[in-house]
DNA sequence: TATTGTTATACTCTATAACTATA
DNA sequence: TATAGTTATAGAGTATAACAATA
């Protein structure tokens, strides 16, 4: 118990006790079983991101893609390339600006993109599967809140992997 | 609100309803918030990791450290390189076993890690400011319950980043 | 001159295997 | 023969910058 407490830190946390482990081994854990979900989805969790954001509103450029999913623009081109090859997206030219290239989910796409859906939403229900129904709901509504908050306050993403 | 909906998949959530991508969303804000807090520590946010594993207990071998933290041993012989480096951690012959060596946390060390540890309880703050103290309280119990399962169930770790 | 998309290059990680010294 | 630690090498992933076409 050779323990150094300088004002208020917790006793020993060893590495079991602070939130920052929690949010690591969740999101380890989370990327675990999410990870067989989209493994055979071009682009892996990359490729899933760029279908979910493809599936609702008007075509966008690469570049705004990019954005929405924090992708480079460069590993946008790859990944674009590896799910066209795929027939799950394709290009077209914006006609309002031929520098541009519109993005669009194909059929193919969707069905796939819908698979990918239940296999993560039964990939969750594993990883919650210790909470009743209502810690599960609260636990969703918290994160929601938080990453509304890092979101907003853009303390939040640059990196992306999932 | 925002509802899981297992079947009807069209309704579409965009990107900003499900469980994953608050996951991923709040993983890589609690990452930036604490990147900086670890900024200065040689092995970054793995360093961290490290000297809390040994801030308590009897020294490890380098192997076992390894283990504990999720980390490849060949790794960790670089990460200790540096933190040796900076005399915040030593090595010494296990006296029971020629071939390992026991690794230390020295008292600079020691000091530094009480540092990280007040700068990362300001980033978590940071990053459940929106919460009240009640629901931040619960919002750490319920990614606590999730994580003891994962752990245990071996769900999880096998990457080790922060 | 600035922007979209592409390509090429370099750099950082990580994993693998080989090597030593012990057991 | 197996294990702890180290070192070397190769591969994947990422970022940076340069480039062509268009605005």
């Amino acid at each position: 118990m050779s323990e150094k407490k300088p004002s208020g830190e917790s006793a020993d946390p060893g590495l079991g006790a602070d939130l920052g482990w929690a949010i690591r081994l969740v999101s380890a854990a989370f990327r675990r079983v999410a990870t067989d979900s989209v493994a055979e989805l071009p682009g892996g969790a990359r490729g899933y991101l760029v279908l979910v954001a493809l599936s609702s509103g008007e075509p966008p450029s690469q570049l705004a893609l990019a954005r929405e999913v924090s992708l480079d623009r460069t590993v946008m081109t790859y990944l674009l390339d590896d799910l066209e090859a795929h027939e799950l997206v394709t290009r077209r030219p914006d006609p309002r600006d031929r520098r541009a290239r519109q993005v669009l989910i194909t059929d193919t796409g969707r069905a796939r993109l819908d698979q990918v859906r239940h296999s993560l939403t039964a990939a969750e229900a594993r990883l919650l599967a210790d909470l009743d129904e209502q810690d599960a709901a609260q636990l969703r509504t918290l994160l929601s809140r938080v990453a509304q908050t890092a979101q907003r306050e853009s303390i939040a993403p640059d990196e992306a992997d999932c």
